[in-house]
Parts: C-alpha cells; structure tokens; sequence
RNA sequence: GGCCGCUUAGCUCAAUUGGCUAGAGCAUUCGAUUCACAUUCGAAAGGUUAGUGGUUCGAUUCCACUAGCGGCCACCA
C-alpha cells in the first residue's frame, strides 16, 4: 500500500523541486489515515521478540527487585485457539505488560499441557476416521501418531498466542512431557508413595468403558434426563418390592437397605434371604442403613456393592459380598449368570425386564428423572466398577522435615489453611467458599488411568508373581494357513500374496468342523491372502481382525526360493529381508497389546510358520536356533497357555511385590505398570516443576534440584495464577495440594479467575449454534488490539462475559482514534520540538519530559493546560490504582473516556484555537500534547500493545538519547506524574465547557444552522473569564460575536438559559418561536422547582442537616440556592417574552 | 437437596465505604462534514434500578421475603 505522505512528497518534490517540504518529511513520521494491524502487528511482535525483553534476565533491572511471575495456563495441545484462550491471554499479557513497565522482574512462563484424555480421545477419533482403533495400531504406533498430532497442534497454538500479542518467554516455554518435567512427575510420585500418601487401593472407580479408563470423581459429568423406574421383587415370596432404574445390576444385589426408621421393613431388618434371579442362589440380607430415603420408590434399595459407590460403602459397613457383573468392556461378565455373559449394559436390561415381565414380578414401571454420569470427554455413560487402583490420600495426616506447612497435616489441611489465612488470595473473594465447599468433601484422588498417552506410572512388578494369576492370562489358539500356491511348488511364498490352492481349501474345511468358533473371544489374522482365506473358512461367520504384525517373513532377495535354500539363511537373516528377530519383536507388541485387552480371554491366531516359530520362542522360551527355524509348523490347532515370563499384564495389579522409583529397576524381572498418569497429577506441579532447572542430570535427588534451581528461588511461587473459574477444581485445587506438598511453597499468591466467553445473549460458544467467534477471524478484521480491549473492558472477575463482533467493531474505532490522535499530534511535535530544540531541552536521563513542564509557570498556562494536565494526573493515579487491584475494566473504561472525551474532544480541539490564536504558545503546546499522548501510550500499552508501540516509534524520543533507536514502549518505565491545578481553574474550565454545550444545546434544539453565525450575551458573574476564554467559546459554540454584561440587563427576543448562575442568551431577531421558548422555559422551570423541593425537604429535615456529612449538607444549600436563583431568571425572561 | 451468582435504557454493561439530575457504548431520531479521524463531529430521546416489605435523614447499594434466569456441588437408588 502507498503511504500517504511519501506519495505526497514525490509528487511535490518532482513536480516543484521544493527542497523545504522534502526537507520536512524528514520528520514527519509515514502515518497512513487508518491504522491498519494487519500491516503493524506481525513487525512489531518480531521487533519485542528480537529485543529479548520478553525475558527477564535480559532486562535492566534493579538488584532488588520485586519479582512478578504467571505461569501461563497450558492450553491443552489439542485443537486451536479460541476466544476462551484469547481472554486469558489478554489478561495474563496485561498483567505482565503493568508489571514490567513498573520495573519488576517479570516472567511469563508459556507452555502446553499433554492433556491426557482430550488428546488421546482426539487422536482415536482421526484414526477411526481412517477405519482403524488404537489396538490396530499397536501403543508405540499410536502414540507415534499422538506425537505427531501434538507437534502439529502446538506450533499452531504457539503462533497464535503470538498472534494475540503474549509477551511471555518463549526461552523458558515447557511441555509437561518435557524430560525435565517427566523427571518432576516421578520424583513427587515416589516421594508420596514413601510417605504413605500413593497407595493401591480396591474400591469403586469411575469407569468409562469407551475410554476404558478410570476417571477421577470430578471427570465425571452430570446430565439429566428421564428414565424408568421398575419396581419389582426377586421373586414371588420375597417380602420387600425394590424399585431401581438399573435391573441389571440387580444380578450382582447381595443386600436390601432400609431406613432404620421405617416401620414398613424393620421387622424384616437383619434377615437373610436366599433367592434366585435365574442366574443362580444367593443370599440377600436385609440391612438398615439412615441414607435410605423413605419416600423414594417403595423405601427400599437394592444393594449393589459392585457397581454403585454408595452401595459399596453400604457394603463395607456391613460386610456384604461384592458381586462384579460388569467388565471393563461394558459388558456382563461371568458371574451376571448364563444368558448375559456377553451383552451389553442395555441388552442385559431388556432381557432382565422380560425375565421380570415372564415370571410376573413387577409391580409397575413409573417414569423419573434422573441424573446420568457420563465421561466428561466423551459423553459415554460411566460404570461405576470395583478396581485396583492407584490414590492419593487427602487425610492422611503427615509430617515432612523443612516443610512448614506438612506437621502433623493432612493435604486437605494444608490446601484448606493456606486459603483461609489468605496466603493465597482468591479474586473474587467469593469463590473461597466454594473451594473451601469442594476440598472439605474431596475424597481420595485415583490417579492410575489405563490410557497410553501420559506418563507411565513408576510402578514395577516382579513378573513371576503376576504368572501365578491363570485368571488373567491371555489363552492363543495359533492356526498355520492351509496350502498355499507357493507350498505346493515348494517355493514358500514370504511376503508373495499367494491364494489358498483347491487342497488348501479343502484343508480348511477340515479344520473348521473341529474347531468351536464360539469358544474365541477374538480372531486374529495375517493380512496375506491365504491366511485371510484360511481364517475365513473357518471362522466362517465370526468378525476377523486383520494385524499385519503376523505377516509371515520378509525373504526379501530370496523370495521365490525354494525351502533348501531358504534354510541356509534363517539363522543369519535373509538378504535385504527380514531377521526372525526382527517378525519376533513386531509379534510381541502383538500380544503385548492383545493381552492388555482379551486379559483371561481366548484369542485364536490365524498366519505362517514363521510366526509360529516365534510364538515357541516368545511363550516357551525355545531359542531362534536352527533347529526351530527350519522346522514348520503343523495344519491344525496349536493351543498355547503358558505366557513367558518376559510378558507383563498390563491392566492387572495382582502383583504383591512392587516397586517404586524413578529410575527403572536394574532387574530385568521387573515390569512395568502399564497405566499411566492422570493428567492433573503433572499439571498440579505445573508453577515449579517448570522453573526447575531443566539440566536435571546434576542433581541426585528431588530435594537437591529443588534446592539448586536459579529460577525456582527468583519466581516461585508465581505471583498470579490467571485461569478459568471451571479449572478451579481441576487444576488450581490440585496445584495447592501438590505444590505445598512437593516444595514447601505455595504455588501462587493470587488466583485471579475470569469468566466463561459467551455471546451476545449469554449463550455459550458452540459449533452447533453456529455462534462461535474465532478469535484469529476478528484479529484479522479489526486487529488484536481491538479484541483485547473488548474482552477485557465490561467483564468483572468470575462472571462471565459477553462478547460479540458490534463490540470489537468500537475498539476497533478507539484504536483508530487513538491513531488519528497521534497522527495530528505527532508530525508537528516531531518537526517543531524534536528535530530543533529536543536536545538542548533535557539532557537528563532521569527527567523524562514530564517533569520538564513543572518547570514552566504554571501562571503561563491556559485554563485548558491546567485542566488538562490535572485530569492526566489523576488518571495516572487511578488507572494505576485501579491495575493494582485487578480493577482491568475500570481502568480500561477510564483511559478510553479520558482518550476520547476529555483529550481528544475537548483540549485537542481548544489547543487549535489557542495556537492560532497565540502562535508564541505553539511550544508550549506541542510539548504538553506530546507528553499526554506519550503518557498515554503507556497508561493504554498493556491493553493495546500493538498500536500504541508503533505510535511509540513514531517519536524520536531525544530527551532520552542514550536509548535513540532502540526505544521499545513495552519496557519504558510506567508513568508518574504529579501536577496539581488548582480547585478555581477546574471549576472555571468547567464553567466554560458548560456555557459552550448550552449553546450547543440551544443550537440544535432550535435548530439554528451551524452554518448560520449569531451572536452570544454572557450576563451575570466571572465576566473577565468569559472575556479571556471569548475565543474558544466563539469557535466551539459556533458564534459570531459575544458580548459579556456583568449588571443586569433586559434581553428580548433571544432563547434563553442558564448555567451556574450565568445567563446566556441567543438573540434571534424576527426568528424567535415565542410560543416554544415560553414552553422551554417553563420546562426549566418546573425542573428547577422540583430541585427546590427535594433540597427544601431534606434541609427541613433535622436528622439530616445534623446526621449528613458537612460537604453534603454544603451542597444541597448550593443547589438550593442556584435553583432558585435560575427560577427567578427564568420568571424575568418569561415576563420579557409578552 | 446444599451452595453461589444474576435481574439497572431496545441490546451489552457501569455506579468507589449507602449521598450530586442513576452513567457509558451500540442501536434509534435530529443535525454537521474540505482544516488528525465518517472507523468522524454536535445534539436528542430512552429508567417505578424485577416485585414487596424493612433498616436509615437518605437505598441501585444493606437486610428479609417473592418471582424469573444461570452456575457449581451431592451416593435419591
């Protein structure tokens, strides 16, 4: 795009050759007439980053001083940003930004967060679109896959952050996966589990079959909807009707709860009953326990330990039996009984309802509304499931050496007391309440979840103990593909897709009449034709699942050889082929995986020879000699139940024998648990484990690193944990209890939470209303500036905030005022000031040119500089109250009206007339415009960092030469500055800014042209004012003449009104509408007599006049008075007018 | 069921420990425009501060209740 002022300059200097003007646009700073972020934002972000100010060691700064830190929450390295992202990050950057300017040591520490399930469950859903689950992949393939997605993701995130103008240190920037950070996440691990704090525990967990992982409790979500509500009994001669919404659980009830209270059961309290639900007898007791509502159903609950948290509390109370019914899968196990063994959750129920219905015993079905768990990233309903699992013990009270808050304490305690006496600040206050609500109910964290994305959990078993478990071992069937093309030939086929030939075939039908296909809980094949042929004849009907894991091996050169020469190379590896180490190592993460889900399962394995020879080596440990290489394997079934001890389990926690470190152990009997992390666990150590220092070789132990790390000592704990009100439980909970645990610390000293982003009408943001604003969108059609400033002014901490494109559409227009602003300000400044006297005016570092105007008379001062200059001070001060407080809206609010109202609307347009009039003042003038502006460009930088940075460099900035050039606005020292005007020159101005909109008013409601000049008559008090300021009041109210009285005068034919006790009359020969002034008047009349009476009533009331404040009470006499000073005005007018 | 919040102009929001005529922006209406800015300037209209009662000289603000809306937590099967 052409700029305006050198398109300008080439022409004049071609057309005239005038050397002045061009001489002039030395000066003039190349300001388009809009300001356009497309074109400034991405320059002045390299600029900030290249400067190296975004870290803090490289700033100047005071030895002493004051450290301001915020860990940047990480946005999960899912996805992209959205305006949820965008407000934290205007927030944070504003924070940093005020803290920065005002010296502090200032360190905004960036980073992304793995986010376990999101991502993962994110991951599953791209490669499902390809037609494939994660156990197609294998776990290294798939987490492969996540960490290309997660690469991918975190550039665009991190671009975007820049996008929004975050000024954090991209030098420290952390990923929870970072070696360091993973190193944190054991370190803390087993320094709980030495004290007690992790333990393994069987009990109810939060399960989510479609994740098949556990959830912590606050994972879970809660959806209402409407459900039946069978009542029933279990069978005819039972006493007591049940009512449920979940029959199938029923199959694993072992008791009846009743409130002790009632006197419909409590005969029946403490006996047994045996009863048979068709899956076989069992004993129910009757047990009494208070949480029974009387009044919902029939008052009695059937109790299912297994797969109820409250029924297994009932269970432990009363030492009933646990019946597991449903499996991981979501699907009934063994002991759900014959006939359900195999059905899902809701297949289970309709059988179960119609064995009810068949045998006649439910009483009725009513419809209820209940609320559903579902699985807060997935929606899938959760199972609640007895499990061994690993948990963090929030009572458990302990005591840590050095630690000052851990004696004799509990984690709940510590997270609880470090709130209540307000170490930790929570902004707004009320939220305490609910924290302190949340952590006196936490229960124990299960933190083990069985996903494979996460950090694996420190945990070894001996492998020999978890053999001795049959139950959980995995049963193979192995089947050889029958004859191929190749084998009849005697050319085995390798990697050659050759087809079954017509004896294969045959062959195959031999062996699908021994075989019971049902028996397989699975079938595996060889994704190589003949084997897919083989497994097709035999499993017939059944679902297949093709694993090119078992593809048999590569001959590569010798492919097509015959077996006599083949033989030869089995030992050493074929020639450009494969090694039989090589098919064992791709079988074993094979059966690794397979294991994990078909845990005392039968599987059958439908592919070659060659993996047959490495099955006999994997499970029963024979050596890849020759002697097994070149033996074949035999048509028919191969069953293999013995798993080799190299083999672990992965779900399974049988083991007895554990350890725990954070090095693997050296033995290689050892094993590790295959869980991994929850994701908080790591998140929670977030604020310290990312200022550890990341060259954590050195330090031997946790508390060496601790104690040695540089930037733990300077910024720990963070200043501000800037974050969303729906993560206070997850994350900022979490961090407390972890934080004061791992480091003796808290983790920050304030919580300051914003609120959720929503739409005009309060809705929130989604892609199916379609009502979703993407933030890099809006960046690009109004600038970064402009979204920042409407997200953060109008919106208070905690509540939410509404946001919507009108709003962004006026910052937009302040921004662009403000450029206007300095476009007018900035040239003239520059070429009068700068460029002739700058240098000789301050040659003082330490006075900035602030100071430099205390220095002129304040004598010598217009009424409009006096005022000006106090306003700005006063702005000062507050906008820096308002920051300190975390008052953003106000501040932002303030600067705004100051910018546009009082700045730009009123002393710009007098300091024109006044120039003119006066051209001696111009320097004057020139230098306080340019040091409001410049104090302004500061005061808005941490809200606008854009526009006002590339204002900034609009200046030349002498009366600091020693920072020429290289002057960035972002690390310019916050402003101070004192100029006190005096209380008569405020109330003075005031009455001139008054007088000139009541003629404005007068104007307009009379409609009188602009165009058309008339003349003003100013009677009553301050005469010699209104003389002086003649010039601005002409110019601004559109007059032609004034004339100013002090006596009283009679004025005839003019509209009329007053202004603290002056009169002002527009004279309007021939033109005046008699009958609408005397309307006007008396309208004023009336509002005037109203003033009289409330102020009347009040004087008149004696608890007032004594009680009131003395200004107040000063007050309501002035106004008392001027009322019906105007009112007799008013009535003389009124009379003028017959 | 427990806890928390909200209700002010057509819309989105303000109003410092209770005290000036309850303020802004957007939208609306009227008027302007070569001079930094139409992404502009000047002006108008728009309010029983959800309702009722109380405390107080004085309530948008404090208290109680009512109505409506929203959120979080909780083991009603």
């Amino acid at each position: 795009m052409l700029n305006y002022f050198s398109h300008l300059d080439f022409d004049i200097e071609l057309t005239f050759g005038f050397c002045h003007l061009s001489f002039i646009n030395v000066f003039m700073p190349e300001m388009p007439k809009a300001y356009n972020p497309r074109e400034v934002e991405d320059k002045i972000y390299k600029k900030w980053e290249e400067s190296g100010a975004f870290n803090p060691d490289n700033l100047e700064l005071a030895e002493d001083a004051e450290k301001f830190s915020i860990a940047m929450p990480p946005p999960n390295a899912t996805g992209v940003l959205h305006l949820g992202h965008a407000s934290m990050l205007a927030y944070e950057d504003l924070m940093i930004r005020y803290n920065r300017m005002k010296g502090k040591r200032t360190l905004w520490l960036p980073g992304t967060d793995h986010a376990a399930i999101a991502t993962q469950t994110r991951v599953e859903k791209i490669i499902a679109k390809e037609g494939k689950t994660k156990y197609d992949l294998g776990r290294e393939k798939f987490l492969e896959r996540v960490k290309q997605y997660i690469e991918d993701s975190r550039h665009t995130i991190k671009n975007q952050t820049k996008k929004m103008g975050s000024s954090c240190d991209w030098s420290r920037e952390r990923y929870t996966l970072d070696d360091g950070l993973s190193r944190a996440v054991r370190e803390v691990f087993v320094k709980m589990y030495n004290d007690g704090l992790i333990y393994k525990g069987d009990r109810i967990v939060n399960w989510c079959p479609r994740c098949e992982s556990t959830l912590a409790d606050d994972e879970v979500e809660h959806k209402d909807q409407k459900a039946n509500l069978y009542y029933f009994k279990y069978q005819k001669d039972f006493p007591i009707t049940i009512a449920t919404t979940r029959p199938e659980t029923k199959l694993g009830d072992t008791a009846v709860a009743v409130n002790p209270k009632d006197k419909r059961y409590k005969k029946y309290i403490n006996r047994v009953y045996r009863v048979d639900l068709g899956n076989g007898e069992r004993e129910i007791k009757i047990i009494a326990d208070r949480e029974v509502d009387m009044d919902f159903g029939t008052g009695a609950l059937g109790v299912t330990p297994a797969h109820s948290m409250a029924d297994w509390q009932m269970a432990q109370k009363n030492n009933l039996p646990i019946i597991k019914i449903i499996g991981e899968d979501g699907k009934m196990n063994d002991n759900a009984g014959k006939g359900y063994k195999g059905l899902t959750v809701l297949e289970a129920r309709e059988k179960f309802t119609q064995y009810l219905e068949e045998n006649k015993l439910i009483e009725k079905v009513e419809e209820v509304d209940q609320s559903l768990s579902i699985c807060y990233r997935c929606d899938t309903p959760i199972e609640p499931l007895p499990s061994k699992q690993w948990f963090v013990a929030v009572d458990k009270k302990i005591t840590i050496k050095g630690n000052k808050y851990f004696q004799n304490k509990s984690l709940k305690d510590v997270a609880l007391e470090v709130v209540r006496n307000k170490e930790i600040k929570i902004i707004p206050e009320r939220f305490e309440k609910t924290y302190f609500n949340w952590m006196e109910n936490l229960h124990d964290w299960c933190i083990s979840r069985q996903l494979w994305f996460g950090h694996r959990m420190p945990v070894w078993y001996k492998s020999e103990s978890r053999i001795k478990n049959q139950e959980s071992r995995m049963k193979i069937t192995f089947i050889r593909h029958c004859q191929s093309e190749g084998n009849a030939k005697d050319t085995p086929d390798g990697r050659r897709d050759s087809a079954l030939t017509k004896k294969g075939e045959e062959q195959a039908k031999e062996i699908a009449k021994i075989v019971q296909a049902e028996k397989y809980d699975a079938v595996f094949s060889s994704t190589l034709k003949r084997a897919k042929q083989t497994a097709n004849i035999i499993f017939g009907e059944k679902k297949i699942i093709y694993d090119d894991r078992l593809v048999e091996i590569d001959f590569g050169d010798l492919t097509g050889s015959r077996t006599s020469e083949l033989d030869k190379f089995r030992e050493a590896g074929f020639p450009n082929g494969e090694k039989y180490t090589d098919v064992a190592k791709r079988v074993k993460d094979f059966l690794e995986e397979t294991e994990g889900k078909y845990q005392g399962k039968h599987i059958a394995i439908v592919a070659h020879s060659g993996v047959w020879k490495v099955l006999e080596h994997i499970i029963n440990n024979k050596p890849l000699d020759s002697n097994l290489l070149n033996s074949h394997a035999d048509l028919g079934l191969i069953e293999y139940e013995k798993i080799n001890s190299k083999f672990q389990i992965p779900n399974s926690k049988f083991s007895d024998e554990v350890y725990v470190g954070v090095e693997s152990p050296k033995n290689e009997d050892w094993t590790q648990d295959s869980d991994t992390l929850d994701t908080w666990f790591s998140s929670g150590l977030w604020t310290f484990s990312t200022l550890l220092d990341q060259d954590h070789k050195k330090y031997k132990t946790f508390e060496e690193w601790v104690a040695n790390s540089p930037d733990l000592k300077k910024f720990h704990p963070m200043s501000v944990m800037e974050t969303g009100y729906d993560i206070l439980f997850f994350w900022v909970a979490r961090m407390i209890l972890m934080t004061t645990y791992a480091t003796g610390e808290v983790p920050f000293e304030n919580v300051y939470l914003h609120g959720m982003v929503r739409d005009k009408h309060g809705r929130k943001m989604s892609k199916s209303l379609g009502n979703g604003i993407d933030p890099i969108e809006m960046i690009e059609k109004y600038g970064t500036d402009a979204l920042r400033l409407s997200m953060i002014v109008g919106s208070s901490p905690g509540n939410d905030l509404r946001i919507y494109e009108e709003k962004i559409e006026g910052y937009r227009n302040f921004v662009n005022k403000l450029w206007n602003i300095s476009r007018y300000i900035i040239p003239i400044y520059v070429k009068n000031i700068e460029s002739e006297k700058g240098n000789s005016m301050s040659k003082n570092k330490e006075l900035d040119i602030g100071y430099w105007i205390l220095d002129i008379n304040y004598e010598n001062l217009t009424l409009a500089d006096k005022w000006i200059l106090g306003k700005l001070s006063g702005l000062i001060e507050e906008v820096t109250s308002d920051l300190d407080n975390c008052e953003f809206s106000q501040a932002g609010e303030k600067l705004r009206d100051f910018i546009w109202s009082d700045f730009a609307d009123w002393y710009l347009e007098i300091s024109k007339i006044e120039i003119k009039n006066n051209t001696e003042t111009k320097n004057v003038k020139d230098i306080i415009l340019a040091h409001c502006l410049k104090t302004l460009l500061k005061l808005l930088h941490p809200f606008t960092p854009f526009v006002t940075e590339e204002i900034w460099s609009k200046f030349k900035h002498t009366p600091n030469p020693s920072q020429e050039g290289r002057s960035l606005l972002m690390t310019e020292k916050w402003p101070k500055f004192l100029f006190k005007a005096k209380k008569e020159d405020i109330a003075d101005f005031n009455l001139i800014k008054n007088s000139i909109i009541a003629i404005r008013n007068l104007r307009a409601e009379n409609k009188i042209e602009p165009a058309k000049k008339i003349k003003a008559i100013f009677i009553g008090k301050k005469t010699d004012l209104f003389k002086k300021e003649a010039g601005v009041i002409k110019k601004l109210g559109r007059l032609e003449d004034l004339v100013i009285e002090s006596k009283k005068m009679k004025v005839e034919k003019a509209i009329s009104t007053i202004v603290d006790g002056v009169e002002i009359h527009l004279p309007l020969e021939g033109l005046l509408d008699f009958k609408k002034e005397l309307e006007r008047i008396e309208k004023e009349i009336k509002e005037n007599e109203k003033k009289i009476i409330e102020a009347g009533r009040n004087l008149a009331n004696k608890n007032f006049t004594e009680r009131a404040p003395k200004e107040i009470v000063e007050e309501v006499k002035e106004k008392l008075k001027n009322s019906r000073d105007a009112i007799i005005k008013l009535e003389e007018k009124k009379k003028l007018l017959f």
